[in-house]
DNA sequence: CAAATGTAGTTGCTTTTGTCAACTATATTT
DNA sequence: AAATATAGTTGACAAAAGCAACTACATTTG
């Protein structure tokens, strides 16, 4: 019985995995998809964050977005601030540069769901946000049976 | 105008993409993401497909194809069986063991699933169905603005 | 038909992405 | 002060993916 369900929401998973794929081809800028993730990251909290923060948010390996962050860094994209209280963190931030070049991205991949959408009627679009929002709440709600 | 609906997209993609993610972590499988989607591919396929369709279907690199086809076959996953009309083509099939072990995965992707929905009450459940057959349907039905 | 062109798949080489463990430096606990 | 813990770095490596040249077979075209 429930497992009905279960195949329909795998389905849906399917589905809209190609859906996402479809728009992560906005990657074919010059940075990767985790480099994209951390200046979204950054972007969204400007008082700045530490490493270890980002190794939770985006579970990554602590090695690998050492290297990551001495990268971009390198490309002054963001800056890095050693806290005076602990010497061993660093608050992260994005540069102008890094700020300009995420809110670069992010247009672009505003500019191709709006793309997108352009094929759908109001109507649909209301509905589909409409669902998606709901889906959300579902999820969002989950700990109240 | 429009642009708040694209906004409101782009965050339930954000999300789903994390709910996906969560998912995702069946692959600790010996499998890699990359080999799963080709087991899937052929098992829903059984009469056969070609590495070309695989390419097409999957947005793959021939070259990376070829070898992780032939690392299936050297673990006896697949079948390859040369075309009789064409002998540039393959036949690309599950081996029995290759379909014991899709099948393994899958039911441990459902039951990942499942276990997750027991958080959900059944109202939840069939309201979360209803609203992701709603978004495919949208999606499908698209070219008719 | 023979030459040219096209297609399916393979191979060698490289780059990108990610993992793991050991290490340094600083902080905290005992 | 010694032991333990935490933040981040580094080296070595493995896995995933991409690119281009190549082989073998097929199809087209003069």
């Amino acid at each position: 019985m429930i497992d009905e369900y279960v195949a329909r929401i795998r389905a849906f998973n399917r589905f809209y995995t190609s859906i996402i794929g479809l728009l992560d081809q906005y990657l074919d800028s010059e940075f990767s998809l985790t480099e994209v993730r951390i200046m979204f990251e950054l972007h969204h909290h400007p008082d700045g964050m530490t490493a270890s923060d980002l190794i939770d948010l985006l579970n990554l390996d602590k090695g690998y977005l050492s290297r990551l962050l001495q990268n971009l860094e390198k490309k002054r994209l963001i800056l890095k601030k050693q806290s005076e209280r602990d010497g061993r963190v660093f608050k992260l931030q994005l540069s102008s540069k890094g700020s300009d070049d995420f809110l670069g991205l992010n247009n672009a991949s505003q500019a191709q769901v709006k793309d997108i959408l352009s094929k759908f009627t109001e109507a649909d679009i209301m509905n589909l946000t409409g669902h998606m929002e709901a889906i959300r709440n579902i999820f969002d709600n989950r700990p109240h049976k």
